[in-house]
RNA sequence: GGAUGCUUAGCUCAGUUGGGAGAGCAUCACCCUUACAAGGUGGGGGUCGGCGGUUCGAGCCCGUCAGCAUCCACCA
């Protein structure tokens, strides 16, 4: 016997377990059609947020969903090295426990780290373990495992030999916290406050001055000319002259070339090839030199004199103080521009020459581009997520992927130390006595790059996984990951594979606080999934996160929906206790025959649902899908079949109870198998109550649609006895009596109703039928017939809301007289609109006639 | 400077080929009716951001303007 009430903790308990051990989770059934989801992979630096169970939630709605359809699915697990964010964690763990960070040696660092992820990694596998993840753990991968190494060599061998992969000196972002070279995509440009400063460069052998502005005095010390453009006029007698640079005194040269904005800042622009992606090009172009002038923590170098050793922006203030003692101060003004920031360390990051490995992008996301045009293109749900994209792909710069760090894939490179020579290889040379490998490592975005096809066997291609598994079907991750993830997973997987990495990309959102804002560390606004399930259970939180918002859009945290939907789980919960309550012991399911009107209509509905419920499942629409259930839950099957039902039973026809008994079942076992998928712990709690059952509902098919079930003959008769009756009810509520206030009614119909028709009608408005000719009474009509409610209610209350009633029936005659009255409309629009039109008019007719006499004759 | 999304009830949001706008929470009235008071029954509340267009008909399609949000971008 089930609990009064929903008890989300009771239910949960033992459940995971209980499926993990019975092997449900783990793919390889061969005699079923593969089907594959491989989870992202979170980095294992700390606990998953609600956006993780988001993200889980969709895959494993889907997986769930299509397990039952039977096919067999896998839902890979793994976690991801996080290079940057775990090696700061573990920095800071160690510093805290009073390591000289600066002394430690590469294996002991990498030793603690991996104790860091074990550590981790657990926390992780408790918090899949609530949250109810289907995740096959034989096959749990880590990016940085043996096998994934492999894959990660193999990978950087092909695309180097391809001249794909090389080692060049470029302008890279340095994050001079970290320590360590960034790709674009890890510097978040966001606006800050700065100040555009103006300086005069005393021109040489001329008693003139060239003014020139920057926001970036520091880098004064890596000029090594200014630019003018050629057209502009004001500065054209300048041009093979020099200047002197007020922050060192060097001689630079002024040059020309059209790159110069005449309208930004003075018109001329210094030049600072070292520190500044357009001035390298320039200083390229030109053949100058390029003096770098910071340390790897962004202070002053040996070029910058006295200013050595200092921070950056220590220097900025020094030197401007400097240059206003040395009257070249023209003026600073005040403006917000973007700035770039390191996404780990928050640093404002330092655009530097340095020597880097690069992945050449333009062949790949040319690659990558024409496959989206193709037939075996990567689908995105929604398809404008094609878009972002694709956008990305087009005007992408070469990727940056070496780190300047220890945790991560070591880059297989290395120098001969005589020569200097670089071998890249899978393998280290036999004669590695004479080599040093490369001591940076990769990127871990490009070992992520690898996730679909690596945790599959690849580079062995013939291993059975791969084989079966791969290409994926469903990748489900947010937009904010497009471009680190999804786009290098697609055109690594394209170039390495030759195959797309998955079929679809579900895209979602970020999960929001309730006043919208981004959950942070810093605002302290985040919401713990585990203290959510902790209160209102697994169930409620999944439905709430995949039941709130459209496709492809951010949702609010919002705990009164989480409220909501626990509350709803009640409902079934509830509802599957009366059911379970009224079958009798002995109950055996069996073919349903000899339904009434009454059972046939809710079996109609029931029907309606999984449509409509299997038709959005199929379109990874969670909210629509859903809604189609919830409202035949609570508005069909609830409020109208349940209270129904208790007439039949309450009968001494056992061929009635013994229909309604099944139906009741059959309703309630498949409303148990449709949400099964979203909320897998209170589905397999109550599936596990129903008399007949598997061992688990994970054995269950997933219903379909059966349209041969459908009887819809006695709906319309169905339909009108819900009228009458919300009319009694609001009749009652209008006349201010208790709901269960006796009236008496008469009905006047020319069909035929279905058996009991009366009983349900006596009993559902507390009232009794019968002749009232004479007596006064209000007037309802509808469709079948008319009902007329006996009244003692006074004359002036009646009289208005006779009133009321006509106002709103010529309301309708006058939209219908308007709209039937169009020459075009009748010419024009369906003839099943203009028939239904016409109906709709003369009812309203009847019914306005009938009310004007009612109210005549008061 | 490009691109995208959003603007619908007091709040948070749905609205799937264009054919009289819905949910949750809130609110009001009545009810502890034997599945559920974290409930039930019934109600109130919306010129669907503004303007213009297409159409017999527009929340939905087109144009335009405004506001909010996000992403991309090397302007010194």
């Amino acid at each position: 016997m089930l609990e009064k009430r929903y008890n989300p903790k009771e239910v949960e308990k033992g459940k995971y377990e209980l499926w993990k051990n019975k092997g449900y989770f783990k793919a390889g059934d061969i005699s079923k059609k593969p089907f594959t989801i491989v989870i992202p992979p979170p980095n294992v630096t700390g606990k998953l947020h609600l956006g993780h169970a988001w993200d889980t939630t969709i895959q494993d709605i889907i997986i769930r969903y299509k397990k039952m359809q039977g096919f067999d699915t896998l839902y890979l697990p793994g976690m991801d090295h996080a290079g940057i964010a775990t090696q700061a964690k573990v920095m800071e763990k160690l510093r805290k426990n009073g390591v000289d960070v600066t002394k430690i040696s590469r294996e002991d660092f990498l030793k603690t780290a991996w104790e860091w992820k074990e550590e981790y990694a657990n926390n992780i596998h408790e918090q899949w373990k609530q949250m109810g993840l289907a995740l096959d753990y034989s096959r749990e991968r880590f990016t940085l495992d043996e096998g994934l190494n492999f894959a990660v060599r193999t990978v950087f061998v092909d695309l180097y030999n391809k001249g794909l992969i090389y080692r060049g000196e470029r302008i890279i972002n340095w994050d001079p916290v970290q320590k360590t070279a960034l790709s674009n995509v890890e510097v978040i440009h966001q606006d800050d406050k700065g100040y555009m400063y103006y300086f005069s460069y005393p021109i040489v052998d001329s008693n003139e001055k060239l003014i020139v502005a920057t926001t970036r005095p520091e880098t004064m010390f890596g000029d090594v000319c200014v630019v003018v453009n050629p057209k502009d006029r004001r500065y054209s007698k300048y041009v093979g002259m020099k200047v002197i640079n007020p922050a060192n005194g060097d001689v630079l040269p002024i040059i020309a070339d059209e790159y110069v904005d005449l309208s930004f800042g003075t018109g001329a622009m210094k030049c600072t090839p070292a520190h500044d992606p357009n001035d390298f090009l320039i200083g390229e172009k030109y053949h100058f030199p390029k003096p770098i002038i910071f340390n790897k923590d962004a202070t002053m170098n040996e070029k910058c004199g006295v200013y050595q050793g200092m921070d950056r922006f220590e220097c900025r203030e020094a030197l401007i103080e400097n240059i206003k003692k040395d009257g070249n101060f023209v003026k600073m003004e005040e403006i917000v521009h973007p700035v770039g920031h390191s996404e780990r360390s928050n640093a404002v990051v330092e655009p530097m020459l340095s020597k880097q490995w690069f992945v050449k992008m333009r062949p790949l996301a040319d690659q990558a581009l024409s496959n989206q045009k193709g037939k075996n293109k990567v689908n995105f749900i929604p398809p404008r997520f094609a878009k972002v994209f694709s956008q990305w792909m087009e005007k992408v710069d070469d990727w940056c992927i070496s780190r300047q760090l220890w945790w991560g894939h070591r880059i297989p490179a290395y120098y001969h130390k005589d020569s200097g020579d670089c071998i890249v290889s899978i393998e280290p040379p036999k004669d590695m006595e004479n080599y040093i490998q490369e001591e940076d490592v990769l990127d871990t975005w490009f070992s992520s790059a690898l996730w679909p096809f690596s945790t599959l066997g690849w580079p062995n291609t013939s291993s059975e996984d791969f084989k079966r598994y791969f290409p994926t079907d469903v990748l489900v991750t947010g937009y904010d990951i497009i471009f680190f993830w999804v786009s290098r997973m697609i055109f690594q997987s394209l170039e390495m594979t030759k195959s797309i990495p998955f079929k679809k990309v579900v895209i979602h959102g970020l999960v929001r606080d309730e006043k919208g804002r981004k959950m942070s560390k810093t605002l302290g606004n985040g919401v713990d999934p585990i203290a959510v399930i902790d209160t209102y259970g697994a169930d409620a939180l999944r439905y709430f996160l995949t039941t709130n918002s459209t496709p492809g859009q951010d949702m609010r945290y919002i705990e009164e929906k989480v409220v909501s939907s626990a509350n709803y789980l009640n409902k079934i919960w509830n509802s599957a206790r009366y059911v379970l309550s009224v079958l009798p012991s002995d109950f055996n399911e069996e073919k349903m025959v000899c339904l009434s009107s009454m059972d046939h209509w809710i079996v109609n509905r029931l029907e309606e649902t999984i449509r409509n419920v299997e038709s959005n499942m199929e379109k990874y629409d969670f909210n629509a899908a859903s809604t189609h259930l919830y409202n035949f839950v609570y508005d069909d099957f609830c409020s109208q079949y349940l209270e129904m039902s208790k007439v039949a039973l309450s009968s001494d026809d056992e061929r009635k109870k013994n229909a309604t008994y099944h139906v009741l079942y059959h309703c309630l076992k498949n409303i148990i198998l449709l949400i099964y998928p979203y909320t897998p712990f209170i589905a397999e709690e109550l599936y596990l109550n129903l008399p007949k059952h598997l061992d688990s509902i994970m054995l269950e098919s997933y219903p379909k649609y059966h349209p041969q079930l459908i009887d819809k003959e006695h709906d319309e008769e169905v339909e009108f006895l819900f009228d009458l009756i919300k009319d009694v009810r609001n009749y009652k509520i209008l006349n201010k009596l208790a709901p269960n206030a006796k009236l008496e009614l008469s009905l006047k119909t020319n069909k035929t109703l279905f058996e009991d028709f009366n009983v349900y009608l006596e009993r559902f408005t507390f009232s009794k039928l019968g002749d009232l000719q004479n007596k006064q009474g209000e007037i309802k009509n509808y469709p079948l017939g008319q009902m007329t409610i006996y009244s003692n209610v006074d004359s002036g209350e009646l009289r208005a809301k006779l009133e009321k009633d006509i106002a709103l029936e010529e309301n309708e005659i006058m939209r219908g007289e308007k709209m039937l009255g169009n020459e075009n409309f009748l010419a024009k629009a369906p003839k099943d609109k203009v028939e239904l039109e016409k109906e709709k008019l003369a009812k309203h007719r009847l019914v306005l006639e009938e009310l004007k006499k009612k109210l005549a004759s008061l």
